[in-house]
DNA sequence: ATGAAAGCGCTAACAT
DNA sequence: ATGTTAGCGCTTTCAT
């Protein structure tokens, strides 16, 4: 690279310019205990003078493993408020880095388009309010094994009840996912989680100490693991406290307009003085509907968000939100790759991380 | 892969499963017009029937090419709204797939923290509203380069001024830009861009067209070229439509505070009825300084933010803002990558696209 | 249209 | 502690 005509060293040309056999370089840059101090540091004199970087596709062939990790993609959802992927995805790549990877991204074909109301299981999909983008939710994978391309797999979308993880276990692929597998009790792959129901609790508890004591919560179908995980942290902190739940809980799809619809039915018929939601983009819902009604959240009513969204960091008033610990998650996450690459025994198969809250001007 | 024990098929087990040489089932795989169709079918029946896939690490090292693109990511920055990254992720996903690449996503290495005002564009940086996180702006390049782990590399944070363009082109490093080389007009990389002027002009016509007259600008420090770019598309706006812009002009950090600070400060002094934001987080600043005055957005003055961001959309009220045709940028990014590394002479070095209006209830 | 030979750059296994 | 040999799986000549 130094100029631009000469072609790249190669380990032979280390080697003569060191005075040593190819081998020797190797050994200087793959296990430098076994080099006499002097002979290392002839070599690697060499290498920084040639500015030698070892030909991965060479050391990949040779070694059987690419040093990359694959992790799938989806289409960001417009007009919601999840936005975790981008912290996420940048801890994930430093860990990553930390411990000598890389990730390569990829995604799947599009199968089709569906439009409706969201509530299979057997493909992926994103629902943005109305219309769908579905793929197949293996799609990409098997190829990128089967090619050595990655070493493992990072697997993020496994709330959906994860197919992934049956088929991906069944072939013996190396994967950690980014979620339980909450359909798959006996499933023995490793796992990263946060802890959903501990979110929610945190979130009650905090605002029953606000003096909140009709307290609403606006979540998922009741066939999402995830969703029904967190509601559980509302019904079990309400059971708790002795505070009322019936027909304060609303379920339905993750969008604004849902979130807008159930707080202005609750608010008709229950009253609730506060709202608690299993999503930012349901709490940015409930927050239109009280400014429709001329509302203020923080001052008129309380609402609590989750995931810690830009939106909810940024929107007035400030959204106080249930934060998960994506950071700690993706070092977590490389660690079993690790483990997992290194045919060390995992110990603890899965991994609960404790959220926090973000407390803000809403609550 | 389908039974577990045995080892991956190579070329050569998928030969003598289809009675042919090794070359042969090379030539079925990248030049299927030289068989003859009954053989061709004959091969791919046993690809079929294998489950076979060429082994990437074997073709990388024969064609000295990687089939990946490197994509250096920034951390997310905290309390702003600049969520562009994933919608801009996964179009270039989808693109580099749809051309035969995949994305290789790589970070730099901290090298310090930095609190304060950012002004410098020496080196790369992430302001949050205090503290940034430095980062070498050249780091990771080389490496990748050199260990030709990636064919092209795609640089996104040229607007600091880019100082990787340069670098990246006196070693001749082929890569593509997202934003134009606007310190060095004389730079011959490709880029593509968005239209940054048109897009504020979009907006400051749709407030005219609305009635404002007094429409005041907030945007970035005067040493920001993609700010005085945007900027651009006010003044001259303004001045066709012979509206005043004396006053009416604040410049600052992107930040939220900046925006709550700068909206108070015009709306003491000079009474706009409308502001036009160089960017989101300026907008949702600019709807905090309205909030505490009791002031609606959409109702007793207009703002317009630039990005469209997913705070934009759940916010309330929503938030009109220029949108950046991040889909197509993706797609004209990957066509030059294409263009590079086939080496076809670049016709154009840059491509700007035009961004659209997002209107919403705050205009 | 198909086959044989060579070699990309590296590291594992063995020899010294 | 260093050198020698072989071969990972593929594609690029070149020959048939």
């Amino acid at each position: 690279m130094s100029s631009p005509a000469e072609s790249a060293p190669t380990l032979a040309t280390v080697a003569v310019e060191a005075g040593v056999s190819r081998q020797t370089v190797s050994n200087a840059l793959n296990s430098p205990e076994l080099l006499r101090p002097a002979t290392l540091e002839r070599v690697q004199e060499a290498v920084e003078r040639l500015g030698y970087s070892p030909n991965r596709a060479a050391r990949n062939l040779r070694t059987r493993t690419s040093h990359l990790i694959g992790l799938r993609v989806e289409p960001a959802v417009e007009d919601s408020a999840n936005a975790l992927m981008d912290r996420f995805l940048h801890s994930l790549v430093e860990s990553t880095r930390d411990a000598g990877y890389h990730v390569l991204l990829f995604t799947g074909t599009f199968t089709g388009t569906f439009t409706g109301t969201f509530t299979g299981t057997e493909t992926g999909s994103d629902v943005s309010g109305g219309e769908a983008r579905l793929t197949d939710p293996l799609d990409g994978y098997e190829e990128l094994l089967r090619s050595a391309a990655v070493d493992a797999f990072v697997v993020t979308d496994t709330y959906r009840g994860n197919p992934q993880a049956v088929w991906l276990q069944q072939r013996s692929v190396p994967f950690v996912a980014f979620g339980r597998p909450w359909a798959e009790p006996h499933a023995r792959h490793p796992w990263v989680d946060v802890d959903g129901q501990a979110g929610v609790q945190l979130a009650v508890d905090h605002l029953v100490e606000r003096g909140h004591q009709r307290i609403a919560w606006v979540g998922w179908h009741k066939g999402s693991y995830l969703g029904e995980d967190r509601r559980s942290g509302w019904t079990d902190r309400m059971d708790a406290h002795e505070l009322p739940t019936t027909r304060l809980s609303a379920r339905g799809d993750d969008t604004l307009d849902f979130g807008r619809r159930a707080a202005h039915a609750l608010m008709d018929s229950e009253h609730p003085t506060a709202f608690v939601c299993a999503s930012d983009t349901l709490a940015m819902g409930v927050m239109r509907a009280l400014d429709e009604r001329g509302l203020r959240a923080g001052r008129d009513l309380a609402v609590v968000g989750f995931d810690d969204s830009l939106a909810a960091q940024v929107c007035t008033p400030g959204l106080t939100s249930v934060r998960q610990p994506l950071e700690q998650v993706a070092v977590e996450i490389v660690r079993y790759v690790g483990d997992l690459l290194a045919h060390r025994p995992i110990q603890t198969p899965g991994r609960t991380l404790a959220p926090t809250l973000s407390v803000r001007a809403t609550s």
